[in-house]
DNA sequence: ATTTCATCTGAGCGTTTGTTCATACGTTCG
DNA sequence: CGAACGTATGAACAAACGCTCAGATGAAAT
């Protein structure tokens, strides 16, 4: 998803403001870098991360969630209530699967599905608190 | 982002297997969709929900909300951290300020950011900790 | 005033994303 | 069995996205 691309530049030149100490790039405050990098999670870590939260970044994806807080929903009445077709919500329920943020199960003909786990409603119910105050 | 609006919820209690008056969509629980569209929150609060999820669903901005939640940070250093260009992560403090997500104060030459306020952060705080348990 | 630094912005481009359509799978009923 | 239903999946396509590049803006230094 990302790469770490530092172009050199510098010649070996003469930099007049260089003090001891500079590698490659221009950056001002370089304990403060390194300490934000210190801090970030793994690669692994951002990923999960930004899966998670790219999925509830889509209306539909998070419609749908947001409809399974309130109750288990089949594949057809979730597709109501998110508004688009069942074909779409089964594409988009997949990829919450993948991501582990719901659950189904088999019933008669229906597959009916469910928030994960816990997590997924705090998220929810979080994220909408701080979406909907300050303003 | 999304465009497709639902028809009212019709709140006649009416028995969840027999009465089939739907006008075109089948549905399976009526009282359940109905319900679901209720928890829903409006159309400006959706958006604004997956405004915030989908720009922490990004690695470069998720990095960049990241290395901030750790010390408010200026362009240059920003693009060290999240490991792109400088113009690359300006577009991107672009939409986190137009989110209100960041805020940011001229210093000299240089533009310093610092994220809006504790919200922001506990976001990041409660998504990291989602993402890296449960596995 | 001109140059330089730090950042911002618009256009262009390749990639990704979400939907639709058609089709296949799995289950129940006749 | 085959038909009908509910759901899943792949291909295709338009739209959205994120990056790069070039140029513009604003503030300080020359």
């Amino acid at each position: 998803m990302n790469k770490r691309s530092d172009e050199i530049s510098a010649p070996a030149g003469s930099d007049p403001a260089a003090a001891a100490g500079e590698c490659d790039v221009r950056v001002v405050d370089e304990n403060a870098v390194a300490h934000a990098l210190e801090c970030l999670p793994t690669d692994a870590g951002q990923e999960r991360f930004c899966g998670i939260f790219a999925a509830l970044g889509d209306v539909t994806r998070a419609r749908i969630l947001m409809a399974l807080a309130s109750g288990d929903l089949c594949v057809c009445d979730l597709a109501e209530v998110a508004g688009v077709s069942e074909s779409a919500v089964s594409h988009q329920l997949r990829i919450l699967r993948d991501l582990r943020l719901v659950t189904w199960t088999r019933e008669g003909k229906r597959a009916v599905y469910r928030l994960a786990d816990d997590h997924v409603r705090d998220l929810l119910v979080i994220g909408r608190a701080h979406a909907e105050e300050e303003l």
